[in-house]
RNA sequence: GGCCCGGUGGUCAAGCGGUUAAGACACCGCCCUUUCACGGCGGUAACACGGGUUCGAGUCCCGUCCGGGUCACCA
C-alpha cells in the first residue's frame, strides 16, 4: 500500500464508501432544460435577517421561474453557535413571506427530498468519504497545530504580504507518514487541511451571474477542511453539499466573493463540476453619511419578524424586494397592475451590482399602493388575524361586529382611485378608532380661523336639522342650505374672490360637523362615516359636542 | 495594509460610443376638491475627480479619491 492510502486509512479507518459510490446515490437530478437548481443555506441563529429573507427570495424565484428546485440546507456545522428553536423562526420568518422550500429542511427534524440529510451535522459520513479521498491523492493532510501554533505563525508573518497558513508556513505540510502516526498514537487531535495546489503568480477566473466576470489571485491557503471535531469548515461543506445536492447555482451574499478562489480550487481537487455563481448584494442603511449593513443590533428593520409586527402584508414585503431584485419590476407592474408576483419574469442578470439603501418610506408607499387594491373583506381579515396576536383589546372591537368594521374599511375604497391610507395593519387601528367609543377621542380643536362660537352656532342648528335619512346629495345640499342662514357661502371660489363679505366657507362648517363626529381634521369621506356610524350615534355625537 | 467589488439627482435606478441623461419614491407648485387622501399636470435635482482613446465618452482604458466586502478549527 502507497503511502497516502496508508495514511487516509490512518485517518479513517471506518470509511469504506468511495466518492464514486457517493454519486450513484445521489444521481443528477432529472429536469427540464434550463431549470435551475438553488438553495437558501441559513446557519441557525435563531434570527432571520432582512438579508436572509432578501437572499432567499432570490434564490427562490430563480428556481421558480425556470420550474426548477428550491431547497433548504441548515449549515449547523459550528456547534458554538447553536441556538434551540431556531429553525421554526427561521422557517416561519420565510414563510410568512411565501419562500416555501420545495426540499430540505421543512419543519424542525423535518426534512423532504432525495438528496438528505439536509443538516450538515448530519453529513459527516459523507464529507469524510470525499476527506478520505482528498487524502489519498495527496490534496489534502492532517494538521496538529495548535491555537497557539497558530498564533505564533500570525507573529511570524508581519512582514509577510501574504499571511495565513501556505507554503513553508504550513509546518504540518510536510510531517511524514511516521510523525503524523506517532501524533496520532498520542492523541493529538487534527484539524484536516487543503494541500493547496495553488500558485500565487497565477490568476483563477470565474463568471458571476450578478457581478460579472472576477479575476483573482489562486489560493494557496491551507484551508481547513474538516475542524478537529471531524465537521467540515463551510468551504469544504459547500462544495461537497452543492455538487451533491445537484445545485445548479450557488447564490449568497456577496461576502462570500473573496472566498472564491478557495472553493473554485476544492471543486476542482474534487474533481466537481462548477455551479453558477450569484452574489447578491446586501442591504445597506445609512448613518453619519456612510452605508452599512442592515445591523441585527441597531436596526430594528433588519430583522424578518419586524413586518409581521408590523403587520406589513407579506404582499407588500415581496413587492418592495422584488423593486429591489430587479428594477424594471415597477414598470411591469404598472401595466400588470393585478398579476400574481409569480407572473414576473425576474432576470438573475438584471440585478443590481452594489448594495441598495434600505427605503421604509418607499416601502410604506408600495405597502399602501397594494393595501389599497385589496377588498375590504381581505384588509379586514388581515387586520384582525394581526391584532388577534398583537392588539388583543382592539381584536376584540374590530371583530365584534364584522360587517360594521368591512363597511369601515371599504370606505372609497372600490373605484378606480381607491384611498391610500394604510401601510401596515398596526395602523388600522388609528385610522378607524373613531368607529368604536371606547377608543375613540372626540375632542374638538377648531382651526384658528373659526371661534368656538362660530362651531356652536353651526352645531346647534345642525342638530335641529339633521336627518340620517337624506341620500348623499340631499345631505350635502343641506349643508349648503345652512351655510346660506348662517352667513357662509357654499361656494369656495367665491369666498376666495370675497373673504370679507363672508363667515366663512362651505369647508369651515363641514369642518365642524367633521370636527363633532369624528374628532378629526382629516377623514375620508363624512357622509359615508355618518351612514356607518348611523343615525342615532351621529345625533348624540352632535348634541354632545353642541354642549 | 493585501486582494476583490462598486461609485448616474436625497433614495432605488434606466443607460451598453452619438439621448433634450428615462422612470419610481421623496420634496415643491398648480388643478380637482366640503377636510384629508386619491388622481391629473408641472417643477427642483445626477453621470465622484483627473488624465487618456475617439470626430464624439455616463458608457472604453489608466490613475486618484470615496464607499463596501474579505483576509478564523464563524458562517
Amino acid at each position: 500500500m502507497d503511502t497516502q492510502k496508508k495514511l487516509a486509512e490512518l485517518l479513517f479507518p471506518d470509511i469504506t464508501e468511495t466518492p464514486a459510490d457517493i454519486e450513484a446515490r445521489f444521481p443528477e437530478r432529472n429536469l427540464k432544460e434550463g431549470a435551475r437548481v438553488t438553495r437558501l443555506a441559513p446557519s441557525p441563529t435563531g434570527f432571520l435577517h432582512f438579508g436572509n429573507l432578501f437572499t432567499g427570495t432570490v434564490a427562490y424565484r430563480t428556481a421558480k421561474v425556470t420550474d426548477g428546485i428550491f431547497f433548504v440546507r441548515v449549515e449547523d456545522t459550528d456547534q458554538k453557535r447553536k441556538v434551540e428553536g431556531a429553525i421554526e423562526v427561521m422557517l416561519d420568518g420565510l414563510k410568512a413571506f411565501d419562500v416555501v422550500a420545495d426540499e430540505g429542511v421543512v419543519g424542525e427534524n423535518e426534512e423532504k427530498g432525495d438528496y438528505g440529510p439536509y443538516y450538515q451535522s448530519q453529513r459527516k459520513p459523507i464529507y469524510h468519504v470525499f476527506a478520505k479521498s482528498l487524502v489519498e491523492q495527496d490534496l489534502a493532510y492532517p494538521c496538529f497545530c495548535s491555537a497557539e501554533d497558530l498564533d505564533e505563525i500570525r507573529a511570524a508573518q508581519e512582514n509577510e504580504p501574504n499571511k495565513g497558513y501556505w507554503g513553508k508556513y504550513a509546518k504540518c505540510r510536510t510531517l511524514s507518514f511516521e510523525e503524523i502516526e506517532a501524533n496520532i498514537k498520542e492523541g493529538k487531535t487534527w484539524t484536516l487541511r487543503l494541500k493547496s495546489p495553488g500558485d500565487l503568480t497565477k490568476k483563477c477566473y470565474f463568471d458571476d451571474m450578478i457581478k460579472g466576470k472576477i479575476e483573482m489571485p489562486e489560493n494557496v491557503q491551507d484551508v481547513v477542511l474538516l475542524k478537529s471535531d471531524g465537521i467540515p469548515t463551510y468551504h469544504f461543506a459547500h462544495a461537497v453539499d452543492d455538487h451533491i445536492m445537484r445545485t445548479t447555482h450557488v447564490i449568497r451574499g456577496d461576502e462570500w466573493m473573496s472566498s472564491c478562489p478557495i472553493h473554485l480550487q476544492l471543486f476542482k481537487c474534487l474533481g466537481f463540476k462548477l455551479p453558477k455563481f450569484a452574489h447578491v448584494s446586501p442591504i445597506m442603511k445609512e448613518e453619519n453619511g456612510n452605508k452599512r449593513k442592515l445591523s441585527k443590533r441597531k436596526d430594528p428593520e433588519a430583522a424578518v419578524t419586524f413586518y409581521v409586527e408590523q403587520g406589513y402584508p407579506k404582499e407588500s414585503v415581496n413587492e418592495y424586494i422584488m423593486t429591489l431584485m430587479n428594477s424594471n419590476f415597477e414598470d411591469w407592474r404598472k401595466t400588470n397592475k393585478e398579476a400574481p408576483l409569480e407572473a414576473f419574469p425576474f432576470n438573475l442578470k438584471k440585478m443590481s451590482v452594489s448594495g441598495a439603501l434600505f427605503d421604509m418610506v418607499k416601502l410604506n408607499d408600495i405597502s399602501k399602493n397594494v393595501i389599497s387594491l385589496m377588498p375590504a373583506k381581505k384588509v379586514y381579515d388581515y387586520t384582525a388575524a394581526w391584532a388577534k396576536e398583537y392588539d388583543k383589546e382592539f381584536y376584540e372591537l374590530l371583530t365584534r361586529d364584522e360587517e360594521y368594521s368591512v363597511n369601515i374599511l371599504n370606505i372609497d375604497r372600490e373605484g378606480p382611485k381607491p384611498r391610500k391610507d394604510i401601510a401596515c395593519f398596526s395602523e388600522v387601528k388609528d385610522y378607524v378608532s373613531y368607529f368604536f367609543n371606547e377608543i375613540a377621542d372626540l375632542k374638538i380643536e377648531l382651526p384658528e380661523n373659526l371661534t368656538s362660537d362660530m362651531a356652536k352656532e353651526i352645531l346647534e342648528l345642525y342638530v335641529e336639522e339633521y336627518d340620517g335619512a337624506r341620500d348623499k346629495d340631499g345631505w350635502f345640499g343641506h349643508i349648503k342650505e345652512m351655510c346660506e342662514k348662517l352667513g357662509y357661502t357654499p361656494n369656495v371660489k367665491e369666498y376666495k374672490k370675497n373673504p370679507d363679505a363672508y363667515k366663512g366657507h362651505v369647508g369651515d362648517v363641514s369642518t365642524v360637523i367633521r370636527l363633532a363626529v369624528t374628532g378629526r381634521k382629516n377623514t375620508p369621506d363624512l357622509y359615508a362615516i355618518m351612514q356607518i356610524l348611523g343615525e342615532n350615534e351621529v345625533k348624540t355625537r352632535l348634541q354632545n359636542a353642541a354642549k
